[in-house]
DNA sequence: TCCTCGCATTGAAACGTTTGAAAGGTCATG
DNA sequence: CATGACCTTTCAAACGTTTCAATGCGAGGA
């Protein structure tokens, strides 16, 4: 299909085209870059060239001289999460738009990883980072900054203003989730999440606990069940201890600071002949793909997370090319989305 | 902290370490790469002014002079499948060992952005390419091949022995199911899986109705039911097919082709009121994590998918750095890990 | 004192591109 | 015929590293 010659085990260079096209290196150059600033005839020429050879632009020494690169950088805190990869997706796809490649690293909640990853970025120069942190307050994210290289933070809300962020209320998020709960006519209600560590976390419990002292039911009655992360097995854990309550304090519904919490609590508790709804509802959050898809399918608080990832996305770029850019936190509404574990008992 | 010198604006280059330190450029260079040929007091002084200045190392630039880049890249299949990240897990922590970065994008099942990835990769110069192909056979992956950059197909089989490849093998998996079914006394069992495009699907039918004629049971009684993917959705309508199946034709087990299938029947079967694994007992494919949480603990077979990725990226490196590297198809065996979705009948 | 040896450092040439200034060439105009 | 305008192509200087031959230097041996 190609008559490909060897050049002696080197991969060809613009020089080589040149030559093989009969024409100056600037000219490929011009091919590659500012094509209508070649005549048809030429171009033409370079390209058979170009095809012939099988040449391939080195990106490094593109990116030397021109000084600026062609990709963006995620580095996603838990790889086992699916959340991130939909936020991914959404990045991609904005990534795609602008033409840029994009760069997926995980840094799977250790600090370690992830300042070896931004580090490496650096290295790289890439044109932006988007990133989830381990903590959203971290040194290593002003030192990024400092250096000029545009950084928005994904699903966290640093506390100082050095550079955008995207969230999602989950102050909202969790009022949505207990007023639903309350609608259904609950009024002992647990709350599954931990460690307090993590932001969100406190927010959707802050939330629960505002629509529900609103609603003038008793504090004591909104349980909070700490768990120790947020997990499939500490869901099931936590539903352990929920069974084991003396049954006049024993919740008749729970809501779950993720969806994997969530899964976990309604395996233990089908797995102990309870059922769902009708012994204990149960709210996620996230709605990830599987909520849906779970034997009781799951009543879960939706974050529009792809939407969250090309937001992100785009306010990085905007940092990028923008002169007159300035920091934003932009916050998502989340939405409550009612299936079968929340479903009206009938009668 | 430090006090730094703006340079104009400028990001500070070895030229500048150098000056601040008062060597020459080169032996900052030495430094970098070998410290062992440079006297403890200069490597010091370069050190401090480093830090002073904040240099990040510009890795474009090291690049296009060393001809060697530090990263591995990883082309995922599916983001949206559980399994893939497992594989990138084990591929990540080789890498962390060869001290690489790992650049892991998504093709999302298409061949077309397949190819822009393979395209950028080769433009990075990339140390190694792993995937998961759209297509094994497709001629992207020779193109990447005759450019001498090493290429690994992951978790399936290539039918040219053009490149390295690791995959499980599927017949034995497919085996092991539904001997694991025989055994706990099934005799009508439902193969759900499907398109036939996919390599890994044949084989594991291949594998099940191998053990299944070994045993000496009727073939009409192994029933395939085609999916059109592997997704949860196929596997809540297939459940619904299987449901409208005349009572003496419906099977008392299923064996499908990935968890995700597995988990859609499992709704499907437990929402239309009947029990798993009483009235159907049920096998998965891949073990991911979501199978032991499911609502009934999912049989499946296990795939040893960190340690596909780890060998993965063992070859890929053999063959970057060794030069009598021949290319090698490797196997791994597959392991039932059985629950509850098939546990024995009590009496 | 002169030579040699070994070590630490320097200098300059690459690596493969992009880019803007300069140089050809063609053509219409004065 | 000379001039200038325009379009295409060439030229050479960057970009920030690494690398290796060459240099300088101090010590040890003759």
């Amino acid at each position: 299909m190609s008559s490909r010659q060897p050049l002696n085990g080197r991969t060809p260079s613009v020089k080589d085209v040149a030559a093989a096209a009969g024409v100056s290196l600037g000219t490929v150059s011009n091919v590659m870059n500012r094509p209508e600033m070649v005549s048809a005839g030429t171009r033409e020429r370079v390209e058979r060239a170009m095809l012939e050879l099988g040449f391939v632009r080195n990106e490094s020494a593109r990116q030397l001289r021109a000084g600026t690169s062609r990709t963006l950088a995620y580095v996603m805190l838990d790889g086992t999460n699916p959340f991130f990869h939909d936020v991914a997706q959404g990045i991609e796809l904005a990534a795609e738009d602008a033409d840029l490649s994009l760069f997926i690293c995980n840094s799977n909640g250790r600090t370690e990883r992830e300042e070896v990853h931004l580090d490496r970025l650096m290295q790289q120069r890439v044109q932006g980072i988007l990133i989830t942190p381990v903590h959203p307050d971290a040194a290593a994210l002003d030192e990024v900054a400092r250096r000029g290289i545009p950084i928005v933070v994904v699903d966290r809300t640093p506390s100082s203003g050095a550079f955008c962020s995207v969230a999602v209320d989950d102050v909202l998020g969790g009022r949505l989730a207990v007023e639903h709960l309350i609608e259904r006519g609950h009024t002992r209600v647990a709350f599954l999440g931990g460690p307090e560590s993590i932001g969100q976390v406190c927010e959707r419990l802050q939330g629960a606990r505002e629509i529900w002292a609103e609603s003038g039911l008793p504090a004591d009655d909104l349980i909070h069940l700490p768990t120790a992360a947020l997990t499939v097995g500490e869901g099931r854990a936590a539903g352990e201890r929920l069974a084991g309550l003396p049954a006049r304090r024993r919740p008749t519904a729970a809501f779950c600071a993720n969806d994997l919490l969530a899964l976990g609590l309604l395996q233990q508790t089908v797995g102990a002949g309870q059922r769902v709804p009708e012994d204990l509802a149960i709210v996620g959050y996230d709605d990830i793909e599987f909520a849906a898809a779970a034997a009781v399918p799951l009543t879960s608080v939706r974050q529009p997370r792809q939407e969250l990832g090309r937001a992100a996305a785009q306010l990085v770029l905007d940092e990028a090319t923008n002169p007159q850019h300035e920091h934003q936190q932009a916050t998502f509404i989340p939405e409550l989305v009612a299936r079968v574990s929340t479903a009206r008992q009938v009668g």
